[in-house]
DNA sequence: AACTCGTGGAG
DNA sequence: TCTCCAAGAGT
């Protein structure tokens, strides 16, 4: 009695009762569909809707992206997070231009060799964008498939993810795998919930063993939880008249690629005064900065990011004289560029709420360097 | 094989 | 406020 009937209730269910309107649905462009399912990973639909409208509009198709300039891909992903998906994202389309003739390929295999897809996304497009038949996984579908077939233990664990990949490859129909494949992933999102799941409207709770064995607020079981470790840094806000000093950060690591603050980690149980830092950051740079008197006047930025709760301390200096340019990597952001530029979110907003001129301050920096 | 990488929403 | 995690991939 189990074999079969639970992806006919899928795809039944899908074509009713599912999402049929999204942006990146009705096409089988296999390039809107993979520029979706980039953003779309790990990130939510709602979050993704208007990042892939200004991604399309900007670049049409792959070449236009393969042609674009690095920093203005990172400058339009900027605020979406997981930047290595914006680097990878651009090298897949250098790729398929350079290798696949600027025709996206749509089988699997293919598209898992590009950088930035995986098995699942590399799935997904296959299926959207050339009708194969082939097995995604991702939150939805582990979520969906724990509780449907009783799945046991974190999802993130080695074992219980490739019992998961099994029962992804087993439950494939034979037709309708579109219908199937968007339905696993509406079920979840709408149906199948984390909190609340409305296993009244579910088309396999009947077949459900979670729900037989009321376990369906346990699975899938959370992750084991783990001490959060906490990371302090400062931030400095360095003003040239209306500019700001940003430097590049590294292309790998926290915010990879992406352009920030002068930024420096207070070191366990010795935290360097602020004043000290400021000092070796103007050093570095070659300016002549002071610092208020008291930085604790400025108000506490704190931005969080998966483990690690990173503690960010700002405060603004006032460069009185620069003994040359800004050292290599690092540039002065005028206060309107700010806006459209390559920053972390956080790191913008705070740009944008510190006041660019405070009162009396405008007598002995305005904006031109001054030599020494 | 665990760990890293962002941001925002929900509870 | 704090936890958990979302259309995962790369290391």
């Amino acid at each position: 009695m189990s074999g079969g009937g639970f992806a006919a209730a899928v795809v039944d269910w899908q074509r009713r009762e599912g999402r049929h309107d999204l942006p990146w649905q009705g096409t089988r462009d296999a390039y809107r569909i993979w520029l979706s399912e980039v953003m779309l990973q790990q990130t939510q639909v709602a979050t993704v809707v208007p990042y892939y409208q200004r991604f399309l509009a900007a670049f049409p198709d792959v070449a236009a992206l393969a042609g674009a300039p690095l920093d203005q891909v990172m400058r339009l992903w900027s605020g979406l997070g997981y930047y290595s998906r914006a680097r990878n994202l651009h090298r897949c389309a250098v790729e398929v231009v350079e290798r696949h003739g600027g025709r996206f390929p749509v089988d699997a295999g293919t598209l898992e060799t590009l950088p930035g897809i995986g098995r699942s996304t590399a799935a997904a497009i296959a299926v959207f964008a050339g009708g194969a038949r082939a097995a995604i996984l991702d939150g939805n579908v582990k979520r969906v498939l724990c509780r449907a077939f009783g799945v046991a233990g974190w999802p993130g664990e080695r074992a219980v993810e490739k019992r998961l990949w099994e029962l992804a490859e087993r439950e494939l129909p034979q037709a309708g795998i579109e219908a199937y494949t968007q339905g696993l992933m509406d079920l979840g999102a709408t149906v199948c919930t984390r909190s609340r799941p409305a296993c009244e409207r579910c088309p396999v709770a009947g077949r459900c063993v979670a729900l037989r064995e009321d376990s369906v607020g346990r699975l899938p079981a959370p992750r084991p939880a783990r001490a959060v470790p906490l990371r302090e840094c400062r931030m400095l806000a360095i003003r040239q008249g209306d500019a700001w000093l940003v430097e590049k950060r590294p292309p790998s690591g926290i915010w990879g690629g992406l352009w920030s603050l002068p930024q420096g980690e207070i070191a366990d149980g010795a935290p360097g005064s602020a004043q000290a830092f400021a000092a070796e950051v103007a050093a570095r740079h070659g300016l002549v900065i002071t610092t208020p008197e008291a930085p604790e006047a400025a108000a506490p930025f704190v931005h969080a990011f998966t483990h690690f709760r990173l503690r960010i301390e700002p405060f603004v200096c006032r460069v009185v004289a620069a003994r040359g340019a800004a050292a290599p990597g690092a540039v002065w952001l005028a206060r309107d560029e700010v806006p459209g530029a390559a920053l972390p979110r956080p790191v913008k907003r705070l740009l944008m709420a510190l006041d660019p001129i405070p009162p009396g301050a405008a007598a002995d920096t305005d904006g031109s360097p001054t030599a020494a």
